[in-house]
DNA sequence: CAACAGCGCTAACATGGGTGAACGATCCTG
DNA sequence: CAGGATCGTTCACCCATGTTAGCGCTGTTG
């Protein structure tokens, strides 16, 4: 079959190594399978089931989140398109939480010899994969920081700004613009607060001039006002590029 | 030279997995070397150094930090005797955030030719080293969970709890004691709230009869109760013998 | 077309937790 | 022994954020 689309796990690995042709054609074959459709707001795997594989998202955004006894919810990460979701996390017997989709979700299922094929076959490639793992733990931590010391308005900007910037990375942005197909109780799941104030902040942000956000349609009318307010330098994304035109996706 | 203490990593990685004798003794190898001393309060690594090796703690309590640029400053992790910092941390060019010693610390550094030694040498043993690392990420997201939905008291309580169950994990807890030689400052610093708030939160546990906390020195009068206030499961922990005696210190 | 659900938005009110300041106890140090 | 630092503790005050309720728009479904 024609790889038309090009491997979004090859791009993103390409971000951190320069990989042989030897070792893209390693992870290429990693990565074919079928893909799996999730619909909106169903989940991909539930806490309690057993793990089968690593999904890695094609397209549309998915997010791990975890149900306290009494309802409240958390979300605890976001994957967009290109994310692996923990790898390695096959070997665990039980999901300790769920992940969902937050819009319709393509995704493929590498199963553990899959990717144990890939994380032995050379320095470089599992180099990539750590670098990629590493990243995840750290925005992990940019998230405890966030929802530890940050007040209700930085903490909202800080998630747009990294969002932009994830986004920006694997070619999302336009110009200023992307998707960002949140709701805004998604929003008050990911920086625990409710959704009236989440609804405030955004407003306030509007007031300053900062964004846009309209169905879904996102645009940084100033994104280092953006950055200011969230105090947020993107280091820890470890991102290599991450000063390159946004609007590369040619 | 002969080796009276065990060596605290294989204890733990014997937690997840059947080690042989060769597998031990690669951990063994890989663990030998200098004990770094570091005095309470001061940086094992500091944020924009470049990682030199993997810190393994031996003795003592160590955590991560960030600190804002206005000088809010947030606790992400705390690590035990027997933790492993962030395996593979290494491959990263610098540091994004810091490790400090809550209590004077001893630790090994384990260069990146000992990790691959070990990552390398056996199935069991990667499994083990992968097991260690998705707990400490689980971990992570729990504190995400505890941020974002739990109120000062069942955070606190939450904190507590997981202290608690790791440190009994690893044969530091006598009964229902163990030292917790943190200030309120530091606990504030962890559960995101302010010094004077933690005091209050600390003082209802006690009036609720879950705690005794005096000098360093804990006490959980009525554990059940802890974690029903904290909503506390120990299941993403991992731990394989959570429920294995308490005073089991050989 | 009617009914309904999901979403953004607003308003009035309630409260959990922050703020700033102070005091005593303990410990270290010169 | 005096002085200073650190820590736990308390108090009075106030603000950021939660709570509850309701409105209107839009899209979906029978």
């Amino acid at each position: 079959m024609p790889n038309t689309a090009p491997n979004p796990l090859v791009a993103r690995l390409c971000r951190y190594v320069r990989l042989s042709e030897a070792e893209q054609t390693v992870v290429d074959k990693a990565v074919a399978g079928p893909e799996i459709a999730v619909r909106q707001r169903r989940d991909l795997i539930r806490e309690g089931d057993r793990p089968r594989g690593v999904p890695l998202i094609v397209e549309g955004w998915a997010f791990r989140y975890k149900t306290l006894e009494d309802g409240r919810r958390q979300i605890m990460s976001i994957h967009l398109p290109g994310d692996l979701c923990d790898i390695h996390g096959y070997i665990l017997d039980e999901m300790d939480h769920s992940i969902g989709a937050l819009t319709p979700v393509r995704y493929v299922e590498l199963s553990p010899d899959r990717i144990d094929m890939m994380t032995g076959y050379s320095i470089p490639l599992t180099r990539a994969l750590w670098w990629d793992a590493l990243t995840k733990a750290a925005t992990s931590r940019e998230w405890i920081v966030n929802l530890g010391q940050r007040d209700a308005l930085e903490r909202l900007a800080h998630l747009f700004c990294e969002l932009f910037f994830r986004l920006r990375a694997v070619g999302l942005v336009a110009g200023h613009s992307c998707d960002i197909p949140l709701t805004q109780t998604d929003l008050a799941e990911t920086t625990g607060m409710t959704p009236v104030h989440v609804n405030r902040m955004v407003q306030e942000l509007r007031g300053r001039g900062l964004i846009r956000w309209k169905g879904g349609e996102f645009e940084a009318l100033d994104l280092e006002g953006l950055c200011d307010v969230a105090m947020f330098s993107p280091d820890y994304l470890h991102l290599d590029q991450a000063g390159r035109s946004p609007d590369h996706d040619g």
